[in-house]
DNA sequence: AATGAATGAGACTTCATTCAT
DNA sequence: AATGAATGAAGTCTCATTCAT
């Protein structure tokens, strides 16, 4: 009767612990064994759950994007709700997040450096991010065929969006007087607005 | 008469070289030795012109940013042109440097990355980048002084001006497809057009 | 009441494993874990019958060797038999094992290797080795005092006589065309005829 | 003006190194750190020259291997000489390396061990050997032809000669108390004999 | 008796930096 | 001024062994 743990649990406690070191340090610059460290285990348990550090790299990745992609997969499947409303849960949620956001942004940044990059990580990236907007531009669809959005283009609508927050998200990283929990909040307003305005503007 | 050396362009061959290093491999698993190959001098050379690997990271970082804020100073002191004008010519400047962008872009979202973590190039972003905001908003509320702008606070302006452009480069890089040259200039057109226009979405 | 299992059926599975493992990827290379997956056990069962990696390979190296040993002992022993015939049955058998032996050959030469170098097992194969060669020797004693063999020094003969399959055996390992099973059979031969023969070449 | 160092004078100084490391305590027991304690340089100096351990055990393998090579090819050059006296030289040469060889045979194993293995290093010592045997048996050829030897078969004499040599230098590793330079020196001689002889005996 | 998990010393290799010329 | 060589700390990963159940 070997002793029994629970490898998910496992698995996410690394994860865990590989963030905040991530965050705080860089992903280049965070050793193994600051992981380790951090996740109160020995390094080579650590390898008993992830084959190499890209490894763990590649499933904290996984983690940060899929709940968002669940979410935009379940908004997009219901059909029958106002895509308006839609929209505002999204926004919502994204604005309940901010918080633990704050923990990872740095570790997002270093995800979208490697984005830019030729390298392993960048198709994975992309891809999500793919993923991501094409379920927005199909949300955007569904509120322009239910006559609610006075958008042409849901795709360049969709493009605008993701810009505008994830420019905002950016800028609060390099301008950090700004009070990113309030402008999101200003944002998702007036950009919601002018989605089902009259003007057009997107 | 032993030949004297130009430091200035041996220490600008340098950065170029390593510019295109940073942004090929990333400026963690760039090793000196390929700054050096790219440079065409040896190792020992690099190190005559720079105290070191961070000490040249800095100096780059600090020529990417100048001739931006040198640009900036200089319209902000035209006061007798119209503000609108101004803002054109730095959205057409902005243009006219995207291809040569693209090539460091990858080294730009290190720079973000390393802006988002506490560290001794933390600051010295972040500094470069709040004097870019302070300059336009100066710009900005020029404008509004002038009556050339119908916007109320030049501070948030400013700052979702900078949102928006960084959003849509962040983008592209995030979204192969883009056409970044293409959306830039929309975006430019859309912007100025909302500053100065009535509806004050700004 | 519990079944006990058999230690000794489980040493031998997995000295049986081990050497396989061992003769495939070399003492060194091949990890604990691939003899547990070889033995189809758990790597901690393996500390269970054997104390360490080298008290396993201890009891390979024994576990070779005895059963020649103890050919040789019998033989040896039959003072009764003709030495020629004896030798004959001894070349016979040697024959009949080279099948197996060209699995454990890989192994039989990382033992020599370990045997050239001060170490733990240094010893302990020389002496399988020197038994071996002095029940030959007492074998060939016996067959001079029978007046059966034609050779003036025992010592000296059951060397050469050890040097020619050793080295027939090394041959075919650096020399892959090589036909062991034919090649030994031809030695065999010539070696008896000449050791019984008059021309006293040995 | 660089420092100038004799980049072969440097390469065979760690060879000579890692050859006296790796007899002592074997290719894979022996650390990279012991060679370069050996060799009186840092471990840094040691990549300088050699790209990876298993290059430097390449390089160490083929200088062990190709003066014997030469000299071959060398006297199955000289087709003015008579072959037996050919042989002779040979074996004499041969004998004056032996003290020297006392050094290098706990290595000498460990590559026949690799041999015995597959593995980058299998072909190359396979190689090496075979090229040896192909010599050899040219100039046996050679000797038939001249008349000089009454074998039949050049290329079993060939095997012959390499298994009962390669068998007396294992031989003497496993009985630590024979006298390899007497043996060897009589050996020779015997097999000279009876190469010439009319007896046939190979 | 046996297992799956965990440990941690240590292996090879890399690379920013320094040195001798 | 510049070079090729050298250094050595540090990085990732491995693996024999031990542990808790």
């Amino acid at each position: 009767m070997p002793r029994r743990v629970d490898k998910v649990e496992r698995r996410n406690r690394i994860m865990d612990a590989a963030m905040r070191v991530f965050a705080r340090l860089g992903v280049h610059q965070a050793r193994m064994d600051d992981v380790a460290r951090e996740a109160r285990m020995s390094k080579g348990a650590l390898y008993w759950y992830f084959r190499s550090k890209e490894d763990l790299l590649k499933a904290i990745l996984a983690r940060m994007f899929e709940p968002d992609l669940k979410l935009m997969e379940e908004l997009v499947r219901q059909r029958e709700r106002s895509a308006v409303e839609r929209l505002e849960t999204m926004a919502r949620k994204a604005l309940d997040s901010l918080p633990q956001m704050r923990v990872t942004q740095a570790l997002l940044y270093e995800f979208y450096a490697l984005a830019a990059r030729t390298g392993p990580l960048q198709t994975l990236i992309r891809d999500y991010y793919r993923r991501y907007y094409e379920l927005l531009t199909e949300l955007l669809a569904q509120g322009i065929e239910q006559g609610e959005l006075r958008i042409q283009n849901p795709q360049r609508a969709a493009m605008a969006l993701l810009a505008q927050f994830e420019g905002l998200f950016l800028i609060s990283v390099l301008l950090p007087g700004v009070d990113l929990h309030q402008e999101w909040r200003a944002l998702s307003d007036e950009v919601l607005k002018r989605l089902s305005g009259e003007d057009g503007s997107f």
